[in-house]
DNA sequence: ATGTTTGTTCCGAT
DNA sequence: CATCGGAACAAACA
């Protein structure tokens, strides 16, 4: 997916289009599976207005004027898009609302080619259980370097795995992980156990940077373009990525080292992080 | 044909 | 019972 800068993307775009708009109409593609049910869906957000437009993790999150919440996660290949409805379906097309306000209408299409995201309804009880299970988020300022340090510690695995764990702290993916490591100067295989408070500090201060610009980039856009912003503009992030997918570390030159860890592909240099 | 992919959840092993 | 890591989910592309 997209990850928090491209999610964060996406949620404030919304915020500025769509808050105040009325939800007039639910269209769900054949065999879609939607949360809980698809019945249940049409009936809870029908004539419901979006109210605010916010984020939990990587969930993009739209408060409704009724007691209940609607949840976009894009997983790898979700997409959000604002269309005219008159316009044709978008491509892995799942699921568009039709929306207005003042006379203006639009559709917000959520498309996914592989299937991994979701679209689900909340009451509010819900929401507080799905954002329990979540750590802080890393760009909260109330993350302090001496709780991330201590939710790192008690892991018993690699740095680069506790990162991209949400429950550990929430926002990062393998990109963004990966070139804050680099920043950072740690070594992703480095035990969480064998960090010092020190490179807590650091790596945090690494990670919230990179999530700043890369929330200042408009999100990464990959060649595959899976994520483009609610407009079908790309991101500019990948022209500033650190170490994730180079040959050469950007400071001192050295081969790039590539290994996976957990299943993700992931870029170190052998240099400057030990 | 094989190996990749921005994410999460489930299951078996420990 | 808790935790960890690999497989699975499924599609497009090189």
């Amino acid at each position: 997916m997209p990850e928090l800068p491209e999610v964060h993307t996406i949620a404030s775009d919304l915020k500025t289009t769509i808050e105040g708009f009325r939800i007039d109409d639910v269209e769900l593609e054949k065999g879609y599976k939607v949360y809980p049910t698809a019945d249940y869906f049409a009936k809870t957000l029908v004539g419901a207005h979006v109210d605010k437009v916010g984020r939990i993790g990587k969930n993009i999150v739209l408060k409704l004027d009724s007691p209940n919440f609607l949840t976009f996660h894009l997983a790898m290949t979700g997409r959000l898009l604002l269309k005219d409805p008159t316009t044709p379906k978008a491509l892995h097309q799942r699921l568009q609302l039709t929306l207005s306000n003042k006379g203006e209408s639009v559709a917000l299409r959520f498309c996914d080619a592989r299937m991994f995201g979701k679209v689900s309804v909340w009451t509010g009880q819900e929401l507080r259980k799905l954002k329990a299970k979540y750590g802080p988020d890393v760009l909260t300022q109330e993350l302090l370097p001496q709780d991330f340090a201590a939710r790192l510690k008690i892991k018993n695995t690699s740095v680069k795995n506790a990162l991209l764990e949400q429950a550990t702290v929430a926002g990062l993916g393998n990109i963004y992980a990966t070139d804050a490591l680099w920043l950072a100067k740690i070594h992703p295989e480095t035990k969480t156990r064998d960090l010092d408070l020190q490179q807590a500090t650091d790596l945090l201060k690494a990670a919230k940077d990179i999530l700043a610009e890369g929330i200042a980039h408009r999100g990464s856009t990959l060649p595959d373009e899976a994520y483009v912003d609610v407009f079908g503009q790309p991101g500019h992030h990948q022209k500033y990525f650190r170490i994730y997918g180079k040959t050469f570390c950007p400071v001192c030159t050295t081969r790039v080292d590539y290994k996976k860890l957990n299943g993700r592909g992931t870029y170190f240099c052998p240099s400057c992080q030990k």
